[in-house]
DNA sequence: AGCACGCCGACT
DNA sequence: GTCGGCGTGCTC
């Protein structure tokens, strides 16, 4: 009997042996789901080897209890990007699996598409192996269908027909076993390929030599960082290239950020690619849609691919170019289960196919800039705007030393808004915060207003007369006086979205001001209409936080005001000068996207800081020279390779005593540090309190090498109510 | 992760 | 004398 060796979904790095029955299973039988008894239950798995020996004692062996033949095995080079993933990331091969694959092949129910009228059947490759004597010698259909399939590779269900009667039938009982598979269209319907709908414009210079530069090495890996201001048209040259791939029959899969851009660019293709089948794997999925595309793309049917970071793992038969935009976003970093960066799994994908991968970004994250200046990535550089007479907006710093703010506006902010007003222009208001001010403060005794279960303030929210924890969304009722003192004179400290939208609107009575942030874009298709009052000019000022810094196009915005941002200035992350950088250029790309020219005012305290400095000069590489100056001083990423361990208990003095003991048991070996355990930035998140443990080492490999040993002594460490994980290459501390 | 096994404190 | 606490170890 040949020994199946199964993936599931527990949380140790072994694979699971069980017997086969050798009539069904056989080599072809790699990457299909299997349900098996496990413990107290049955679990469903795949099947990652087909052995004939196993190290298990054969009483404990257990037979499968069921195969599933609803869709085809997942294909050898998936299987081995999980490998891989698990191998990097140092996680349980069973976990990043199943974590791969979508919610509804991972239950117990065997996956039913919607109704699809079937016009062909395929010869899989179990049914090209499969031996024709088994076959009773009389039963002649199912002989000559077999036959036929074998020199044709296909056969529509016209000429089955043609064939008998009862070929329909037997074709069924085919794809139960796997010797054929379904599909609802024919080959040649992908001819359609790349006639295209909406008008192709003309490509700039830099966009041509973009394209020019990577059509002649298109079938082979390399990494591409398409480095573009906002406006520049990168999504133009990702077009070009997808043409490219249409042509070639060829599968491209684009990888977007975690917003709801993903509606918006798949319009941009739709329009561009109207015959061809796109599928777009997205939150907003059910698990019966997400499963579907899921296999569309699997049987090479969907030709371009677009989602977010969990697309990473689509299984792509032929694919041939694979798209990363915004690579810089930190949503491409799962923070929690299998830590891993979608990015560097596209990258590690590309090279695994030998496709080429193209990042995409105005501003870069320092680790992939690096890498395009030293030669290991190649570098395209779209430099000005693509949209004819739009040039990058005018950036300028308000001193708010000198011009004094009330209640967050300073007078030259007024003024510019005033201009934008009387000249019927939209105004953008920027700020990081939700919310009516971020602190309650108690002015006799200075009480602030701090969540039971996290080590956060409570921001005020006014309007709602409530007091909220934006970590774990603890709310409570705003108090009357101060619970410390006793004193009445308590009152909201700072500014936020919905503190400026009050200023703003007893300042200009009669304009029409829309406030967009998580709250007010809360309900569903809330934010949808609110572009559709923006774009259709029913809006003259806009304030909002990030949401508003990504992807949409306002062609009548002009004016865009950032307030609050000095505090990422100073911060202990060091990379929160490189994400305040991206934010700022993000949102400043928002003004002077149509015609007319853009301005952008920056209020702060530090009008010569560096940063605000190449800011105001749209100049990245400066200010990621001096970045990178300051990385390698302080030896930081990219100069060095880092990774935490992460604990998490009911006590912080737990979790840092299982970092000490984890500290303790490792072999600590030249070319690698380990720092002492530390509590977290946020220590104490939804009631549970954190620490990290930070190892570092400037050889990838002699760190690998380290974690692969340093895991398995953790694995046998006893974690008194901690819960711990590694991060490779982590983002945030 | 679940779940069983197992060894020490307050209960009908 | 038992019910149940959660610490430890296993699942093919």
């Amino acid at each position: 009997m040949p020994i199946l060796r199964v993936a599931l979904d527990v949380p140790v790095n072994t694979l699971f042996d069980y017997l086969g029955p050798d009539t069904v299973v056989t080599e072809q039988d790699v990457g299909t789901r299997v349900r098996v008894p496990f413990g107290k239950h049955l679990m469903t798995g795949v099947i990652m080897e087909v052995a004939t020996y196993s190290s298990i004692a054969s009483p404990k062996l257990k037979p499968i209890a069921h195969i599933f033949r609803d869709v085809p095995p997942l294909p050898e080079t998936l299987l081995d990007l999980f490998r891989f993933c698990s191998a990097y990331y140092h996680h349980p091969l069973g976990e990043v699996v199943m974590n791969g694959l979508p919610g509804r092949l991972r239950s117990s129910k065997p996956f039913v598409q919607q109704y699809r009228p079937i016009l062909e059947y395929r010869l899989t490759g179990t049914g090209r192996a499969a031996d024709p004597s088994v076959i009773p010698p009389r039963n002649i259909v199912k002989r000559r269908l077999l036959a036929r399939l074998k020199e044709t590779g296909s056969i529509t269900i016209e000429e089955a027909k043609q064939l008998s009667q009862r070929a329909p039938g037997v074709l069924k009982e085919f794809a139960s076993l796997w010797w054929v598979e379904e599909r609802a269209e024919i080959e040649s319907s992908a001819i359609a390929a790349a006639n295209t709908s909406s008008p192709v414009p003309v490509l700039t210079p830099a966009q041509k030599n973009a394209v020019d530069e990577i059509v002649p090495t298109i079938k082979q890996f390399n990494t591409w960082l398409l480095h573009g201001v906002t406006g520049s048209g990168k999504t133009e040259v990702y077009l070009r290239l997808i043409t490219l791939m249409l042509h070639q029959r060829r599968q491209t899969l684009v990888l977007v950020p975690e917003i709801n851009l993903t509606p918006q660019l798949e319009a941009v293709f739709r329009a561009r690619f109207p015959a061809i089948r796109l599928i777009s794997l997205h939150s907003g999925l059910n698990p019966s849609e997400r499963a579907g595309g899921w296999l569309q793309a699997q049987r090479g049917d969907a030709q371009i691919i677009l989602g977010t970071r969990l697309a990473v793992f689509t299984p792509l038969p032929d694919l041939g170019l694979i798209i990363v935009d915004e690579e810089q976003d930190m949503s491409f970093k799962q923070q929690d289960g299998l830590r891993y960066s979608a990015r560097d799994v596209a990258i590690f994908r590309a090279r695994q196919t030998g496709v080429p991968v193209i990042l995409g970004s105005a501003t870069p994250s320092l680790e992939t800039y690096y890498n395009a200046i030293n030669g290991r990535y190649l570098r395209l550089q779209l430099p000005s705007r693509a949209v004819r007479n739009a040039t990058l907006p005018l950036v300028r710093c308000i001193d708010t030393r000198i011009a004094k703010t009330e209640e967050g506006l300073s007078p030259p902010l007024i003024s510019a808004l005033e201009t934008s007003l009387a000249l019927n222009q939209q105004s953008l208001v920027f700020i990081n915060r939700r919310g009516y001010a971020p602190v309650l403060l108690c002015r006799s005794c200075a009480w602030t207003a701090a969540c039971q279960r996290c080590a956060s303030r409570l921001v005020v929210h006014l309007r709602e007369k409530k007091l909220r924890c934006h970590h774990c969304g603890h709310q409570e009722r705003f108090p009357t006086n101060c619970p410390e003192c006793g004193d009445q004179d308590i009152a909201p400290f700072g500014h936020g979205t919905q503190r400026v939208e009050e200023a703003l609107s007893r300042r200009f009575p009669h304009a029409r001001i829309m406030r967009i942030d998580r709250d007010s874009t809360r309900r569903k298709d809330a934010w949808q209409k609110m572009l559709e009052e923006i774009q259709g000019q029913r809006v003259d000022i806009l304030i909002g936080t990030q949401i508003l810094a990504k992807g949409h196009d306002f062609p009548n915005l002009s004016l865009v005001s950032v307030l609050n941002s000095d505090a990422s200035l100073f911060s202990s992350d060091f990379r929160a000068s490189e994400r305040l950088f991206a934010q700022l250029m993000q949102v400043a790309g928002r003004a002077g996207r149509g015609g007319i020219p853009g301005q952008v005012l920056i209020q702060t305290e530090f009008p010569n800081h560096p940063l605000y400095q190449a800011l105001c000069r749209h100049d990245y590489d400066s200010l990621a020279q001096t970045l990178l100056v300051e990385r390698k001083l302080a030896r930081f990423p990219p100069f060095i390779y880092q990774v935490l361990l992460w604990a998490e208990a009911p006590s912080i003095d737990l979790a840092l005593a299982f970092l000490a003991n984890a500290e303790g048991i490792s072999a600590k070996p030249k070319h690698i540090e380990i720092f002492d355990p530390v509590p977290a930035q946020m220590p104490r998140l939804k009631g549970m309190e954190r620490a990290y443990l930070l190892v570092q080492s400037s050889s990838r490999s002699k760190l690998q090498k380290f974690l692969g040993e340093w895991r398995t002594q953790l694995d046998a460490l006893p974690d008194r109510k901690v819960r711990w994980a590694l991060d490779v290459d982590p983002l945030e501390f």
